[in-house]
DNA sequence: ACCCAGGTGGCCC
DNA sequence: GGGCCACATGGG
């Protein structure tokens, strides 16, 4: 794969489907808790983060209002399992507070256009492009892809280091159908990525492995 | 005893 | 715009 072409991306939808079936993300119960989830869950594993949101939800933080009152430090101390526990929480409050402006509420946010809403979160320290992305795709169910970790690796991975140059998300969001598709294609990529592809030198099982069969090195 | 994980902002150049 | 750093905990 050097190119990088519509059909390729759509190609690499329907094997990962087919392969995995459909993800179901982001995985939470309220639109909240995946902006909380998102928060927690920088440069951390998610296993740790639900430890967090475990704890959240047991002393009736996971509620907007009641999380925004609360103290720097209660916060803190139940976020402490995902890490960074007082810089996350202060990321937090830095997002209730322009939830607050929303009266709490999604849908006020949502009358936005997807560009608009997307600056307005990229405003508040802490959020960042992969965090604002995650919302956009997860709560406002707007069609954008989110570049992360995973993501990054499961391409620069796949494809030659020329057409990594002329990456653009938009190449990914015109391949695929919808916002939904999109937090599919997402999830999708986790999900690959920790069943192959991370420790073993060659993935004699991989969904993929016509496309990646080309390269030796292009799995490590 | 290392190393890394679904990032971000601040600072420097 | 890019390179480096702090931020912190849990697990391999």
């Amino acid at each position: 794969m050097q190119k990088m072409t519509l059909s390729e991306i759509q190609y690499i939808f329907e094997t990962l489907f087919d392969a995995y079936g459909p993800q179901g993300w982001w995985p939470a119960y309220t639109p909240f808790e995946i902006a909380v989830g998102a928060i927690l869950v920088q440069n951390t594993m998610w296993r740790n983060v639900k430890i967090s949101i475990k704890n959240l939800e047991k002393i009736g933080l996971l509620e907007p209002y009641r999380m925004y009152v609360t103290s720097n430090e209660k916060l803190a101390a139940a976020i402490k399992p995902s890490g960074f526990p007082r810089l996350k929480a202060e990321r937090l409050r830095n997002f209730l507070h322009f939830f607050s402006e929303f009266s709490f509420d999604f849908e006020e946010m949502n009358k936005y256009d997807t560009e608009t809403l997307r600056k307005l979160l990229l405003k508040v320290n802490g959020i960042g492009k992969e965090t604002a992305d995650s919302l956009l795709l997860y709560i406002f169910k707007r069609p954008v892809f989110i570049l992360d970790a995973y993501t990054k690796r499961f391409f620069s991975r796949l494809f030659s280091k020329e057409a990594m140059k002329t990456f653009e998300k938009e190449k990914i969001v015109n391949a695929l159908k919808d916002a939904k598709e999109m937090g599919e294609f997402h999830a999708l990529i986790v999900q690959h990525s920790k069943a192959h592809c991370r420790s073993k030198p060659i993935c004699s099982g991989c969904p993929l492995r016509k496309v990646c069969e080309f390269g030796s090195e292009l799995h490590e």
